[in-house]
DNA sequence: CGGAATCCATATGGATACTG
DNA sequence: CAGTATCCATATGGATTCCG
């Protein structure tokens, strides 16, 4: 098999255990639907997420090149997000897990129980 | 868009977060790549997994149906695991997912510093 | 061999208040 | 508007010990 460990840092579970997190997800499908969001949009749009865990996810979605931060020098000011051509790239692969876990997750729930 | 919110619970979230743990990706993949595997055998693929977290990623796993578990009353004791055919279904997005990180790894690590 | 049980450290996430 | 800064609760994961 390939050898995901012991060479220090695997790459894979890194990046999956970011996208695994609880907003991330949400964020990327959001932008991908919408294109162009501002702060306040995507927190109207996700619903739920507090200021910080948005920031906070954000931050790592742009560290990681996967989401693009736009700041104009306005008052007041304004800041667009938007997908970069990587976090475009990821999408279809996104969609796809977001595909099956729709069509199991009844399933999945059944059988927890 | 898609209203993955506000109607209780996510189930896209849900499924996505789990997999997104620690371990569960090593545990799918080394299980897709070699077939049926005792208790012992996955600790050894993965290297450096203590004996807790995989009896607890394991009861996870088995617990949402994507992998089995098959204990056989002998002495010692053996456990089988393999996945199930849910499980093999959701192989091909979590590949892709694979194939994803592995291209745009280095990418990602270098626009991080 | 394949766990379960316990204890503990750290990581993740939420609430609230404040700010350029 | 789009954050930062604190503080705090819980979740996750590791080390160790014990067991059928």
């Amino acid at each position: 098999m390939q050898n995901f460990h012991r060479d220090g840092i695997c790459p894979i579970r890194d990046v999956l255990s970011r996208l695994g997190d609880k907003w991330s997800l949400l964020v990327l499908v959001s932008l991908q639907t919408n294109g162009v969001m501002r702060f306040g949009d995507l927190q109207r749009s996700i619903g739920d997420v507090s200021q910080r865990m948005l920031t906070v996810t954000l931050r790592t979605l742009e560290a990681d090149g996967i989401v693009e931060r736009k700041a104009y020098a306005e008052v007041p000011p304004r800041v667009e997000y938007r997908l970069t051509d990587r976090g475009r790239s990821l999408m279809p692969c996104l969609n796809g897990l977001v595909e099956w876990a729709q069509r199991h997750a009844d399933g999945i729930l059944e059988n927890r129980k």
